[in-house]
DNA sequence: CACATCGGTTGCAACATGCTACCAAAAAGG
DNA sequence: CCTTTTTGGTAGCATGTTGCAACCGATGTG
């Protein structure tokens, strides 16, 4: 067989989230549904998908518990897909692909869409990796232990 | 053409993370470097990546920007793959895929790689969203610009 | 009732992935 | 030195996956 790898039986938690997510379409959907997407037609148009790819996706991520399929708000027969508690946990990782995304890959200037806070219309902090007390910790700070039970 | 589409020149800076970044083997190769390989075969052996693909992948990180290609540290006559500053900001991308998985993909108890602080060997605190002036974030607190030219 | 929109499904061609075999340069062993 | 092993790749092939375009029924709209 040729089939892509999978990680899900992988003792990294990276890992793990990688295959659950299961490709970049995903995580631009995501990215989408916490942008305020619900429909499959918002998503569509919003990306640019085929259709079909946009179809198994969606399948994907209801049946790997990210979205959740619910009847439309508007009180038509369609439905909408929305972030499960699951899902919204993955706020993070967006973030820091924006940040990252923000800081490299834009001329100063140019124009991006931004995230902001919505009290204040502010930009937000730049993420940070703490210790457990506190200290702020670059990659050189930390270590991988390679099994823990806990 | 039925080439994979790229995001390179969207507006939205997550988009173009994930096309700089490429595939999730690039992600992973990432993860490692972040664990400390630096030699193709330490990457070949820890991920079980095909040998071609590897290449291919160490290849598009160098051209990317995120890892550079040095002189083995140990004098021989080997190269060595190493994170450069944007390769290293990917950090809390890491970490925030790290600590999702381990929240949603892990029996409790059940044993995992796990990331600490080199100094006491702790856990690391979980990352947090915060706003300018330091309140604690939700994705429903915050709302996306469509364009800004800063 | 006609027409447009929504949310898909199907078929196909091109491309990407993964596997295996192969190979040259470098290192290690004697 | 000379042989063997390791390292870091390439090349070719079968199969999977992606993206496109065409189509379609159910739903909403004038």
């Amino acid at each position: 067989m040729v089939t892509r790898t999978r990680f899900d039986d992988s003792e990294c938690p990276v890992a793990r989230s990688v295959d659950a997510i299961g490709d970049w379409w995903s995580l631009l959907i995501v990215r989408d549904a916490f942008d305020g997407s619900r429909r499959f037609g918002e998503f569509q148009r919003s990306l640019g998908v085929a259709k079909n790819i946009l179809t198994a996706r969606l399948r994907t991520l209801v049946a790997g518990g990210v979205l959740e399929s619910v009847p439309a708000s508007d009180g038509s027969a369609y439905r909408e897909y929305v972030l499960t508690p699951k899902g919204k946990a993955l706020f993070p990782v967006i973030v820091a692909l924006r940040q990252w995304g923000e800081q490299n890959f834009f001329a100063p200037g140019e124009p991006h869409s931004q995230l902001v806070d919505r009290r204040q219309g502010h930009r937000l902090r730049a993420l940070e990796v703490l210790s457990a007390d506190g200290r702020q910790l670059n990659p050189d700070d930390t270590t991988v232990h390679k099994i823990s039970t806990s």
